[in-house]
RNA sequence: CGGGGUGUGGCGCAGCUUGGUAGCGCGCUCCGUUCGGGUCGGAGAGGUCCCCGGUUCAAAUCCGGGCACCCCGACCA
């Protein structure tokens, strides 16, 4: 909301150069008393997460089940606001709002081959026809896109739509961090190719930049996994948080990936002189690497473990050195899906138990190995129960397929600047990904291009979780009192406290005043409750966490001044009454 | 789906081991008091003790089954 006041300036430094400030009305001021603004005095018994805990005893959302919130009115203004800056950017970008349906026929998802999966949920209608409630819209889309673009001129277009997902999620948590009912803003791309592809993912990376950078969050843009459904690029918009589900490694110059992509510059030993042939040695009842770093006095990197899992055409072992944990998503690039082997499989393939296990003389068995172990010599199972091996060197005494298949650790070289990475946990509150041609080709969404060739329609899916923003920008911004909101997205912009009578001098004042500032634009919570505490106000004034604080009581009148607080350090300040509503519209204006 | 935990008034909890009239704090209503940081005092309202079954003269409490919710893990377009 605009602070009309002629001669301000926005003087926000936090965000980019084209800052805009939202034209849509967003709600507009109210007085307190006789509305639903539920607050509590402790937080329920079942909350972990900070924001859980704050946006329930704030009064901005209440849980229903499992994974299932309602929104509280105060928890829906900021919804709405983070959804009207959305909305803005994607408009800017060219794209157009649409809304599809929450229902879709399972049909359309069997023609993708995504009918039945495990988080859809699916139903009948009462003539028995399948149907499944959409966890996202793609198959629509391309539905859609398959009838109404015929020919090149139709193209690029953009598609968005804030509806609601549903995903049966198999563990839902930390609040509004894991639902199973959310809305999306969810974004379609359609394009000739894939050099149009790339200017539509490129819009939208600038949008969703602005975006984030608008609703006050410390964020970060990650390349991410594109997945098992190919697709050939994808990013993930991260905001780091302790509690967040995702983990990423940056590197001091800016590199930025999700842990499942993320590369490092190995630590490496140092190895002794070289080897001869490998020699056996008894290792009775070690079954781990942290044994047999004791019982060697060497260290983790000096050996090497093997590790099986079972695909469809059979067993693979993987060598990684001891230090370094195998990373799933990176082998099954390699190798596809896969489950850990059970231990009377790996006697049967290897002859001996899992901590006895070796590349060394192994036959039939695919073996990949961590591009590590290419260089020293290491230790390894012997393929006999109680015997490892000394002095194994890759490509003399055992070969494989080489692959970076270890996830990364923290103080590993970043594979940019070679500088330490660091690890971070980070919310995910969007992603933008390059989907190519699967789903159009899967539906039958094609144009004509210039030469009256047929072609496939070339699409990109870019999604935003609104709520789970909201969520990640209170785990961000908060203290022992309660919310502190970036002003862009908090439910109000000012929180008019008046303590006294509204038929009173000061009543009236702050009547005045709540005009006074709703005129000039800001969206003011007026408390006019009668017979409320003044320090029950303040403390649920601090709880909601409103950008400023205007305290209006016997000292104000008649000669001022009047008390002012910022939430964000909680200093108070005072204004003269005169030209007051304009002041606090200044300051207003230079918060983050 | 595996492991752990919890279900008692709107919220937070005690009571359960050792069966016997259901309690405390906060909130809510009323009276008085106070009136710029969750005042103080008094009087009240409000509960199928998650559900079903069993044992018992008697079950919040013991036994069996189920459900819900939370946490850890697995999973997560």
């Amino acid at each position: 909301m605009a602070c009309r006041l002629p001669g301000v300036a926005d003087s926000d430094t936090s965000t980019p150069a084209d800052w805009k400030m939202p034209s849509a009305p967003r709600g507009g001021s109210i007085r307190l008393s006789g509305r639903l603004w539920p607050t509590l005095r402790d937080p329920p018994a079942d909350a972990e997460a900070i924001s859980h805990k704050l946006m329930v005893r704030a009064g901005l959302v209440r849980q229903l089940a499992s994974g299932l919130y309602s929104f509280m009115p105060f928890g829906l203004r900021s919804l709405h606001r983070i959804i009207a800056i959305i909305r803005e950017e994607m408009d800017a970008i060219g794209a157009q709002e649409m809304l599809l349906p929450v229902m879709h026929p399972a049909e359309i998802w069997e023609t993708t081959g995504r009918l039945g999966l495990d988080e859809q949920f699916q139903l009948e209608d009462r003539a028995g026809r399948a149907m499944v409630l959409g966890m996202t819209h793609e198959e629509i889309i391309t539905w859609h896109a398959a009838r109404e673009i015929r020919s090149y001129r139709d193209l690029p277009q953009s598609w968005y739509q804030f509806q609601t997902k549903m995903r049966d999620e198999p563990r839902a948590k930390s609040g509004m961090l894991r639902v199973r009912e959310f809305i999306m803003k969810d974004s379609y791309s359609l394009d000739r190719d894939t050099a149009g592809l790339d200017a539509s993912y490129d819009a939208h990376a600038g949008a969703y930049a602005r975006i984030f950078d608008r609703c006050g969050l410390d964020w970060v843009m990650v390349e991410s996994d594109t997945g098992m459904m190919g697709g050939s690029g994808a990013h993930e918009y991260m905001a780091p948080s302790p509690v967040g589900e995702d983990m990423i490694a940056r590197g001091p110059t800016g590199y930025a990936a999700n842990i499942e992509m993320a590369t490092s510059v190995a630590i490496e030993p140092e190895f002794d002189a070289a080897p001869g042939t490998p020699e056996p040695f008894d290792t009775p009842g070690i079954e781990t690497i942290d044994q047999l770093v004791t019982a060697t006095g060497l260290v983790a990197a000096r050996l090497a473990k093997s590790v099986v899992v079972v695909t469809d055409d059979g067993p693979v072992l993987a060598v990684l050195r001891g230090e370094h944990q195998l990373h799933d998503k990176k082998l099954a690039r390699l190798v596809g899906m896969h489950r850990p082997a059970q231990p009377e499989e790996i006697r049967g393939w290897f002859g001996a138990d899992p901590g006895s296990l070796g590349p060394v003389g192994i036959e039939g068995v695919r073996i990949v190995v961590d591009e590590t172990i290419t260089r020293g010599h290491y230790i390894t199972g012997a393929n006999r129960d109680g015997v490892h091996l000394r002095g194994v060197v890759f490509g003399r005494d055992f070969t494989g397929e080489i692959a970076d298949i270890r996830e990364v650790i923290a103080g590993e070289g970043c594979p940019i600047s070679g500088e330490p990475l660091v690890l971070e946990p980070v919310i995910e509150v969007g992603n933008i990904f390059k989907l190519g041609t699967k789903y159009s080709s899967a539906l039958g969404a094609r144009y004509l291009d210039a030469e009256g060739t047929e072609q496939t329609i070339v699409m990109g899916s870019y999604g935003i979780g609104p709520a789970r923003t909201l969520a990640a920008a209170i785990e961000q911004g908060n203290d022992e009192s309660g919310i502190v909101w970036p002003r862009a997205i908090a439910p109000f912009d000012v929180h008019l406290v008046l303590i006294g009578d509204v038929d009173g001098p000061s009543g009236v004042y702050a009547e005045g005043l709540f005009g006074e500032l709703s005129d000039l634009g800001l969206e003011v919570l007026f408390d006019d409750r009668p017979g409320v505490k003044p320090g029950e106000k303040f403390v649920e004034a601090e709880l909601l966490g409103v950008p400023i604080r205007i305290t209006v009581g016997k000292r104000t009148v008649p000669d001022g001044p009047l008390e002012v607080q910022v939430r964000r350090e909680r200093e108070k300040s005072e204004v003269p009454l005169a030209g007051a509503a304009e002041a606090i519209c200044a300051l207003w204006s230079a918060l983050p």
